[in-house]
DNA sequence: CTGATTAACTTGTTGTAACATGTAAACAAG
DNA sequence: CTTGTTTACATGTTACAACAAGTTAATCAG
């Protein structure tokens, strides 16, 4: 156990320990973690202790709790009902990706920065083509510290999207944030894309946390508007 | 005592005290509330119940602890924060409008279908510049059916937003759908909001219905990007 | 008067204990 | 086979107690 973790409080010692158990595929999404009378055995703490734990990774929507039932991991963030906003994001049919270029590197010093890496820590690199029946529909820059990208480095050639890739190897995550802009196409992209430079194009920077709280993604993706259909959709 | 309050949860009867202390101006922002020895006194409950009563004000965003120092009442009242699926949408500070053009016509077949209109009903229209800080940073085409038309048509000149207004006319809404794309800025979009032609724009179309299920207003917004902040968020 | 120390607060952490209440599987009765 | 009951087990609520640790203001030494 690490220094910092010493000095911690039990509750949040636990707390990291049990987002380990779901990191490591030990405890599944939707599936129960062990009741609290065993955790209390398990970890020898107190029922206090236990409760606080849990209920701090309740507040942070990795747990979810409900009177009788046993507690479960959450199965994703998203299928939520009464949540006042919803997004689509739907394309075309055939979906596809092609992947440009991918490197391993410690430069990208903005990408780590919005990865809240270290500058001696090292990046996986993507430049990926989105396709929709064969035609492209998107550039994308994708970003993956190193542990995540190791671990999906095979995937992210082959999966239009790489959150499936990423719930396979038990990184799951806790939550997504993007920005929508829009960019006139550079003539590097408008070559890819198969448009004229200068075209408006959707421009989304996307940072997706894991159930730490610890970035697993970060991206910029650049749709051409006539593939592209984002609705957001706030009431009831 | 209502009965309701009866068969709630200590801690949830006392949380709602706590509320309308705050309501009342028992508590004010800023200050500090009574320590949580004295609440028990108060209340004659036990510390637990008041610690979980606080612990949930805090998290509502109402209270603020700090180690060592008297728990406070917030003095902004900290906007919800981990919805998930919550869209922000800030821009700058100073917001105004201007109309460039308002009628009321018969046209505008396109709008009057997203309006679920009959070809014969007659629309309200009008052509405006939203303003941050006197600096043009969106072109606004707003469309409201007549009856809801005839309740804004003053305001619609002076609100940066006309959701304010529609309400104080009791026009209210249960469902806001956008459209989020991008596009080439024209030649007189570019004029009025001071740019090159063709510079990219986010291009929004909303549509809202209001509570009857009827659509209350269209609009197709086109902001400058720099002047632009939408921001998603999926999960907790 | 200044500056370090202390005393008296505050909230934070953890344990133990008892009872309340919701859930679902096993079981019994019709 | 369906329905109602029991029962074991899950989480939720509440109380009491002790100590940890941060903050602030009074106190005291220089």
């Amino acid at each position: 156990m690490s220094d910092e973790q010493r000095k911690l409080p039990l509750y949040l010692q636990i707390k990291n320990k049990m987002v380990n158990n779901i990191k490591e595929g030990a405890w599944k999404p939707g599936e129960a973690i062990p009741s609290e009378n065993r955790l209390i055995e398990q970890y020898n703490v107190s029922r206090t202790t236990i409760r606080q734990s849990i209920r701090e990774l309740v507040q942070d929507g990795v747990l979810e709790t409900r009177r009788g039932t046993p507690t479960r991991v959450r199965q994703t963030p998203k299928e939520e009902e009464g949540n006042p906003g919803v997004v689509h994001h739907e394309l075309g049919e055939e979906l596809s990706v092609q992947v440009l270029r991918s490197d391993q590197c410690a430069d990208r010093y903005y990408a780590k920065g919005e990865l809240m890496l270290d500058d001696i820590d090292e990046v996986f690199f993507f430049e990926r083509v989105r396709m929709a029946d064969a035609r492209p529909i998107a550039y994308q820059q994708l970003f993956l510290p190193k542990p995540v990208g190791e671990k999906v480095k095979d995937d992210a050639a082959k999966m239009f999207d790489i959150f499936p890739a990423l719930g396979m190897h038990d990184v799951h995550y806790k939550n997504i944030k993007e920005t929508v802009s829009a960019s006139n196409a550079t003539q590097y992209e408008a070559d890819i894309l198969g448009l004229i430079p200068g075209e408006a194009l959707v421009d989304i920077e996307r940072t997706t946390l894991g159930i730490d709280g610890i970035p697993i993604e970060y991206s910029r993706t650049k749709y051409i508007t006539s593939a592209f259909n984002y609705r957001i959709e706030i009431g009831r």
